[in-house]
RNA sequence: GCGCCCGUAGCUCAGCUGGAUAGAGCACCAGGCUUCGAACCUGGGGGUCGGGAGUUCGAAUCUCUCCGGGCGCGCCA
């Protein structure tokens, strides 16, 4: 529609110019946009005040002699200047009631698009150490992440949902330690867990795994495993006692290592990776997350890939040598300082592998690769940039959302989170307390660049305070009525509903079409804007207007199961759409439309 | 100190690629169930859009500056 009136004005435009009451090179891109007041019409355009300026004409004067030459069409009522120079655009009844047919024919695919034109998009998300269960922190991460890959899809990309497996490093070797340490006392050795090792008991569990397919095979005498290290430190923040943490840490994996050799530590360390990302992916499953790849980092550096970006970059001149280590010139590109990419022991560090991994990401052809971030990463996104155009690639394609703190309350208590102390909500706790539907909901419910206070105890009340059973009611309260006319022993007609689409004049009725109309607005400007909370927005919205018509006042007769037949497979129809695009705009949220509740 | 983000109603937040009288939920006040589900609806009060300056036909939106809050600034991952 918004096409079509764009279109119309360009046409008189074009006339106007041609004609001489315009400037002959004079042109603007003309915007269309929704009128945020209903009294206004339906759609209303600016062009006549952008002109203005560079014609030196009265921008009023110029939207009558637009409106003036505007071709008649079947979907304008009417036309007329508003305010300083607005040309607001009325619809006929009959093209707002034409959303109805579109609806009911689409089904599932209304409001899809092709604004992507099926260009590939890399979103990575959640991508969280796989070294203990996922918390809320991550929650937020994988409902915005899961959300914007829907609405990329909705909108014509072709989405890859990717999870970014960091499986080298210290922190897993500490996992691996960890879990060994738990393996030996349920074996009977009693040994000191260090401070810095994983605390949470589920380390207990994979230790169990680890003892049931293996047995005794990987036990240890105490004094062979404590022997000769460093003492531990203290738990707190004392930097003293934080160096001796590190240090006792650092020498019980190289112990570890020893005293299991490579096989006897592999088993552990596979254990451990094999769990925890198993636990992490059906904790993500139940939360309606899924992802297409899950890209191990280890496989990054174990093919080769890693160096082989390292020597693009050299090639071209960007690495350089200092300190005994290998640095990358971000700076070149706007970074506020150089980064190390190879160590002076030579292992590469994380940022090499992130390298690596973006060059990856390309060569496997994605034309975008979104990057959802926690906040806390903001220091990434002039690294990873330059890191983009030092591989003499672009940087604009890559995007950085950086999604902001969710910060957990508990009976107005602000509660701290630590995944090494083991002390922390964890995502699995949130579902099984308030429920996928609400959790994903009320994530997403706020801007991702907004931080957002997650009440436990209000997204757990299964009460109005909590804005998705308010969507949920609507779309359940729809199905009650197709029960109801089953009930009756009548059925719903579709056909005779849409031969008298010309019934539904009423106020509410309308609204409720007006807002129809603009789901598929509503998926496009979600998708484009990288911002799902407009689309939980719009939900709310519609939702609204459809409580409004359902519990109209008595008098104005809008009840659907009328008792004449036209008039009332029309408003089943109108009842359908509702369903309808509540259910297409829940199941991009990851939100179930329930029948009943 | 430097950098990024945020500041809009009592509270939580939309609106930010500049548009018309700045919106919603919660809370508060007043109404509405013999009729398709009251997890709902109708009406009401409530604002120096953090302060100031600038850009222009027009600024919550863009620029600058100050104030307040969050987060980052490792040869950690």
């Amino acid at each position: 529609m918004k096409d079509h009136l764009e279109e119309l004005i360009n046409q008189a435009l074009l006339d106007m110019c041609r004609e001489g009451s315009l400037p002959k090179d004079l042109r603007r891109d003309v915007s269309i946009e929704r009128c945020r007041q209903v009294q206004h019409g339906d759609f209303s355009s600016n062009i006549a005040m952008i002109l203005a300026k560079p014609a030196q004409r009265n921008p009023r004067e110029i939207a009558e002699e637009i409106i003036s030459r505007l071709l008649p069409s079947k979907h304008v009522e009417k036309v007329e200047v508003a305010g300083p120079g607005f040309i607001n655009f009325r619809l006929t009844l009959q093209s707002l009631q034409s959303v109805l047919n579109q609806i009911l024919t689409q089904e599932g695919q209304y409001g899809v698009c092709r604004d992507g034109h099926d260009e590939t998009v890399n979103v990575e998300f959640v991508s969280a150490n796989p070294t203990g269960p996922l918390h809320v922190g991550h929650g937020r991460g994988a409902a915005f992440g899961a959300s914007l890959s829907n609405l990329l899809e909705a909108a014509g990309y072709r989405v890859q949902r990717e999870y970014y497996v960091n499986d080298a490093g210290r922190q897993m070797d500490i996992l691996a330690t960890s879990v060994w340490l738990r393996y030996l006392e349920l074996g009977g050795t009693a040994i000191r867990f260090p401070a810095n090792g994983y605390q949470g008991d589920y380390i207990y569990d994979i230790a169990r795994g680890v003892r049931q397919d293996h047995g005794d095979d990987l036990r240890e005498i105490a004094h062979n495993v404590l022997d000769g290290l460093p003492p531990d430190g203290q738990p707190g923040d004392d930097p003293e006692q934080k160096a001796l943490r590190e240090q006792h840490i650092d020498a019980m994996i190289v112990r570890c290592k020893e005293v299991l050799g490579d096989a006897g530590y592999q088993v552990c360390f596979e254990a451990a990776l094999g769990s925890m990302v198993e636990d992490i992916r059906e904790d993500l499953k139940a939360f309606n997350v899924e992802f297409d790849e899950w890209f191990s980092e280890r496989k990054l550096a174990e093919s080769g890939a890693t160096q082989r970006a390292l020597q693009t970059l050299s090639g071209a001149g960007h690495i350089y040598e200092k300190d005994g280590a290998q640095w990358f010139r971000a700076t070149t590109f706007g970074d506020e300082k150089d980064r190390v990419v190879v160590r002076e022991d030579g292992r590469t560090t994380y940022f090499a592998s992130d390298i690596a991994y973006f060059l990856s990401k390309r060569e496997r052809g994605f034309e975008h690769a979104i990057y959802v971030l926690g906040a806390d990463h903001h220091g990434y996104v002039a690294r990873l940039r330059a890191a983009a155009q030092g591989l003499n690639d672009n940087p604009d394609v890559l995007e950085i959302p950086l999604v902001q703190f969710a910060h957990l309350f508990r009976d107005g208590q602000k509660m701290q989170m630590s995944t090494r102390s083991g002390k922390f909500v964890s995502l699995r706790e949130l579902r099984e307390e308030v429920g996928t539907d609400a959790a994903r909901y009320f994530y997403v419910l706020r801007s991702h660049e907004q931080h957002l206070d997650f009440d436990l105890e209000l997204a757990k009340r299964q009460s109005k305070d909590n804005p998705v059973y308010y969507v949920q009611y609507a779309h359940a309260r729809i199905r009650r009525v197709f029960d109801r006319l089953e009930d009756s022993g009548e059925a719903w007609n579709q056909a005779i509903g849409q031969a008298a689409h010309g019934t539904l004049t009423a106020d509410h009725e309308i609204a409720v079409m007006r807002t129809l109309a603009q789901y598929p607005e509503a998926v496009s400007l979600a998708a484009r804007n990288r911002a799902p909370h407009v689309m939980a927005h719009y939900l709310r919205e519609l939702a609204q207007v459809f409580h409004a018509y359902y519990d109209a006042d008595p008098e104005l007769n809008l009840r659907v199961l009328v008792d004449d037949e036209d008039l009332r497979n029309a408003r089943l129809n109108l009842s359908q759409a509702v369903a309808q695009v509540l259910t297409n705009g829940l199941a991009l949220l990851g939100v179930s439309a329930p029948d009943k509740m």
